[in-house]
RNA sequence: GCCAGUUUAGCUCAGUGGUAGAGCAACGGUUUUGUAAACCGUCGGUCGUCGGUUCAAAUCCGACAACUGGCUCCA
C-alpha cells in the first residue's frame, strides 16, 4: 500500500514553499549558516512588519522567516489585507529601504524582553496598549540560557535572533506577492493568522529573472497544457471533482506508461494480477485502516434486505432516544459512584445500540490502497518458501476521499491509477529484492531524463514503538540496516529522515525535479513487516514450519496522475515521439490525385507499424499546416510536396526543431520506428 | 475542513446599474500553397447556481458549488 504516493503537494509555481516552523526551533548554530539571500529575505520580512505597522499600528507579529522562494511573516490585524493593499504596503517598504536604516543588534535579559512584550514594544515602532502577545509566547519557547536579542530598524524592534543584512538599504529589490491564512504555529487550534509573502533579491534583475521564471512555470502548468492538448478533463457537474477523465491523447500516454511498466516489471520477474475497486469492511478492519483512515476513504456502500432497512430506522431512533437522555453529571443528588454507574450504563446501551445497527447488512468500501487484496491474493493458495519472492503487480485503481482543498489537478486527486506491486520475500531475499527495485527507479529516471532525484530514507523512532508505529524494535532495526546498506552499496543519492517511517516499517520517498526544477515527490518504496501477519499471511519454510513474510510495497511510476502531471510541466507537452500522443502527422502541399496517394501511402505504412500517424491533406497553405502541427505539439512532421513524390523522398521536421531536410521514405519510416521502439529522448 | 481570491462563448480575455463584446477555435465557402497562421461569411453565452435589492443586475447584497493560492491533512 505505497499510501504515500501522493504526498506533499507540488511546489506551486507562484508559491513559496513555507519551511517548517516553530515547532522545529532553528538553533543559533542554524542561524549562523543563513546566506547573504536568506539575511537579505529575513531582513525583508523586518521591513515589511515597519511597513505595516506604520499603516495599522495595532498588528500583532507572529513569525517572519525566509522561505525557500522569498519570506512571510504572520500578521493579526482587523483590517483584512488585500492584493490591492500591497501597493501602498510597498510604498512604505520602500521608504524604509530609501532610508537605509541599519539593522542594530541588541542583547536584553529575558526580564526585560518580557517587560517589553508586556508593553507592546515587540514587533512594533513603539510601546502600545496592548502587549506583544505573541512575541511573549516566543519568548517562553526560547531555551534558558539562549541569549535573548533584538533587531532594531528605524524605530522597528523585533524580537529576533538574527542575523540580519547590515542596513535596510542591503535589500535591492522586493515584491510582495500574495497573502493567506495560515495558522498560529501551524496547529489548527491556534488562530488564524494573515501571512503576507513576498520575495526579495539582492538585485533587480536577479528579481526580474526569478519573475520569468514563475511565468514559464506557469507556461508548463500541467493544468493549462492537459487543457489544450486534450489530455485530460476534470468535470465537477457530472464525474465530481477530483476524478480526472482521460481524453484520447491522455489515455495514450497512461497506456504507454502501462507498457513500459508491464514490459519492466516482466523482465524483472513480476507476475500480473486483477482485483475489484470494492471490498467488504472486515478487509479495512484486518489491515487496521478502519477506523483510523475512514475519514480518507470514500464512506461504505450499504447493502440492506428491507427488513433490516426498517430495522435499521428503529435502531436509530433508539439511539437518538438515548443519547438525548444522557444522564448529568449530578454532584449535589448522586454519589460519585452513583454518577459514574449512570455514564457507563449509558455508555454501554449507546455501544450496544452502534454495534446492532453495525451487524445490519453488509458495507462495501471502494478501496483506497490496493495491497490488502494483493495480501488476500497470496492467502488464496497455500505457499511455499519455493515461492518467493512473489511479485504481485496491478496498475490498481484507488479512491480516496481527500479533502476539497487538498485537490490540486491530476497532482492531487481522488480517483488513482496505482503502479503497483507488492513483494513477498523472505528475510534472506530481502536486500536483493530492495536492490532490484531501486534498480528499476533508476531505470525509469534514466528513460525519463531525470538527472536530479533524491531518496528520502523515513526510519522509525524509539519512542514511537507501540503507538506511531508497530511495536517490532528488532525487526526495525533490522529492516532500517538492510534498507540503508542496500543504498549505500548501490551509490543511490539518499537522505535520512528520523521518524517519519509509516507505521508498518521504513519507507523511501522518491522526490525528483523536474526540466525547470521544480520539485515533486513521485513515488514510494516501503517495507512491511507488520501488515502480512495481520492477514496471517505465511509460507512453509525449508524447516517444514510456518513464517510470515516480508513484504515491499513499491511504485516506481507512483500513480498515472500525479506522474503524468509531472511528465507534462517536465516536458512543456513536448513529449519524447514514443509517449507523444500524435507522433507523426503527414502535410501535404497541395492536394492533387498523385500527392494524396504517396502520401497516403507512407500514412498507412506508419499505421501498419502502430505510428500513430494524423494526415493533414487540407487545402490550407503549408505555412498554416504546420503552425497548426506545431501548436498541437506533434513530434513529427512529414512535409510531402512535389518535389519530394517525384524523389520518393519526405521532408521532416521535428516540433520546435524546425526543418531536418528530405530524406528516402523507407529511411524516414525506419527511425521512426526505431525512435519509438527505443523510447529515445 | 479553515482563511482569502476567482468564476463572462470550446480557449484567452474585455465589459462598474440601461439591448452581452473581441481574438483564436468550430462550421460553410473562396484560395492550391515548400516549413509557425491566406480571404470572406456563419454559428456560438440564462454572464457558475439559487435567492435578494432595483423600474432595470454580468455589474450591488446573501447563500451554495467549483477552481486557485495558502493553512491543516496525506494511513
Amino acid at each position: 500500500m505505497p499510501e504515500e504516493i501522493q504526498p506533499t503537494p507540488v511546489a506551486s509555481p507562484s508559491q513559496l514553499q513555507p519551511q517548517p516552523e516553530a515547532a522545529q526551533r532553528k538553533t543559533l548554530d542554524d542561524r549562523a549558516k543563513m546566506t547573504e539571500l536568506e539575511r537579505i529575505r529575513h531582513s525583508c520580512a523586518h521591513v515589511l512588519a515597519t511597513a505595516i505597522l506604520r499603516l495599522w499600528p495595532d498588528a500583532q507579529f507572529a513569525y517572519g522567516p525566509p522561505v525557500e522562494n522569498g519570506f512571510y511573516y504572520d500578521v493579526e490585524l482587523a483590517h483584512r489585507i488585500a492584493p490591492e493593499d500591497f501597493e501602498k504596503i510597498e510604498a512604505e517598504m520602500k521608504k524604509e529601504t530609501k532610508a537605509n536604516n541599519t539593522f542594530e543588534k541588541i542583547v536584553v535579559t529575558r526580564e526585560q524582553a518580557i517587560a517589553d512584550a508586556q508593553a507592546g514594544r515587540l514587533g512594533a515602532l513603539g510601546a502600545r496598549p496592548v502587549a506583544s502577545k505573541f512575541k511573549l509566547d516566543l519568548l517562553n519557547s526560547i531555551p534558558e540560557g539562549e541569549p535573548i536579542s533584538y533587531y532594531k530598524n528605524g524605530d522597528f524592534i523585533d524580537l529576533c535572533a538574527g542575523p540580519h543584512v547590515m542596513r535596510t538599504g542591503n535589500i535591492g529589490a522586493f515584491k510582495l506577492t500574495t497573502v493567506a491564512s495560515a495558522y498560529y504555529k501551524g496547529d489548527e487550534k491556534n488562530p488564524q493568522l494573515q501571512r503576507i509573502y513576498g520575495t526579495a533579491f539582492k538585485n533587480k534583475t536577479e528579481m526580474e529573472a526569478y519573475f520569468t521564471m514563475i511565468e514559464e512555470a506557469k507556461r508548463r502548468d500541467h493544468r493549462k497544457i492537459g487543457a489544450e492538448m486534450g489530455l485530460f478533463a476534470i468535470d465537477n457537474d457530472y464525474v465530481g471533482p477530483g476524478m480526472p477523465l482521460w481524453l484520447p491523447n491522455g489515455t495514450v500516454l497512461v497506456e504507454e506508461l502501462e507498457k513500459l511498466a508491464k514490459e519492466s516489471e516482466f523482465q524483472a520477474g513480476y507476475v500480473r494480477v486483477r482485483t475489484p475497486h470494492l471490498a467488504r469492511e472486515k478487509m479495512y478492519r484486518t489491515s487496521g485502516h478502519l477506523p483510523y483512515y475512514a475519514d480518507s476513504m470514500f464512506p461504505p456502500i450499504e447493502l440492506l434486505e428491507p427488513a433490516d432497512r426498517d430495522k435499521k430506522v428503529e435502531l436509530q431512533a433508539k439511539l437518538e432516544e438515548v443519547q438525548k437522555n444522557a444522564p448529568q453529571f449530578d454532584e449535589e443528588n448522586a454519589s460519585e459512584e452513583a454518577n459514574v454507574a449512570a455514564s457507563r450504563e449509558h455508555n454501554a446501551r449507546m455501544y450496544e445500540l452502534n454495534h446492532q445497527i453495525n451487524a445490519l447488512g453488509e458495507r462495501y468500501y471502494l478501496k483506497a490502497m490496493n495491497c490488502p487484496h494483493h495480501h488476500r491474493i497470496f492467502a488464496a493458495e497455500p505457499r511455499s518458501y519455493r515461492d518467493l519472492p512473489l511479485r504481485l503487480a496491478e496498475y490498481g485503481t484507488c479512491y480516496r476521499y481527500e479533502q476539497s482543498g487538498e485537490l490540486f489537478g491530476l497532482m492531487r486527486v481522488r480517483s488513482l491509477n496505482m503502479n503497483d506491486a507488492h513483494i513477498y520475500c523472505t528475510e534472506e531475499q530481502f536486500a536483493d529484492e530492495f536492490r532490484a527495485v531501486n534498480e528499476m527507479y533508476l531505470k525509469y529516471f534514466k528513460i525519463f531524463g531525470l538527472e536530479k532525484y533524491q531518496m528520502r530514507f523515513s526510519t522509525h523512532s524509539a519512542e514511537g514503538l507501540g503507538k506511531k508505529y508497530v511495536n517490532e524494535p528488532e525487526l526495525w532495526k533490522k529492516t532500517e540496516d538492510m534498507v540503508r546498506r542496500v543504498l549505500v552499496e548501490s551509490g543511490i543519492n539518499f537522505v535520512e529522515v528520523a521518524n517519519e517511517a509509516a507505521f508498518y516499517g521504513p519507507k523511501i520517498d522518491v522526490q525528483v525535479w523536474s526540466a525547470i526544477g521544480r520539485e515533486f515527490t513521485i513515488a514510494t518504496n516501503q517495507v512491511d513487516f507488520a501488515v502480512p501477519a495481520k492477514f496471517g499471511l505465511v509460507y512453509k519454510d525449508r524447516d517444514n514450519t510456518l513464517k510470515t513474510p516480508l513484504c515491499i510495497h513499491r511504485a516506481p511510476l507512483g500513480t498515472h496522475e500525479r506522474f503524468i502531471g509531472f511528465l507534462i510541466e517536465h516536458y512543456a507537452g513536448n513529449f519524447p515521439i514514443w509517449l507523444a500522443p500524435e507522433q507523426v502527422r503527414v502535410l501535404t502541399i497541395g492536394d492533387d490525385e498523385p500527392l494524396l496517394a504517396y502520401a497516403r501511402a507512407i500514412s498507412s505504412e506508419l499505421r501498419a507499424n502502430f505510428v500513430r500517424v494524423v494526415n493533414d491533406f487540407g487545402s490550407d497553405p503549408i505555412k498554416a499546416k504546420i503552425a497548426n502541427a506545431e501548436h498541437a505539439k506533434v513530434h513529427t512532421m512529414l512535409v510531402i510536396g512535389g518535389r519530394d513524390l517525384e524523389a520518393g523522398n519526405v521532408s521532416v521536421r521535428l516540433h520546435s526543431k524546425g526543418p531536418q531536410g528530405a530524406k528516402p521514405k523507407a529511411e524516414a519510416v525506419a527511425e521512426i520506428v526505431a525512435a519509438i521502439r527505443e523510447r529515445r529522448a
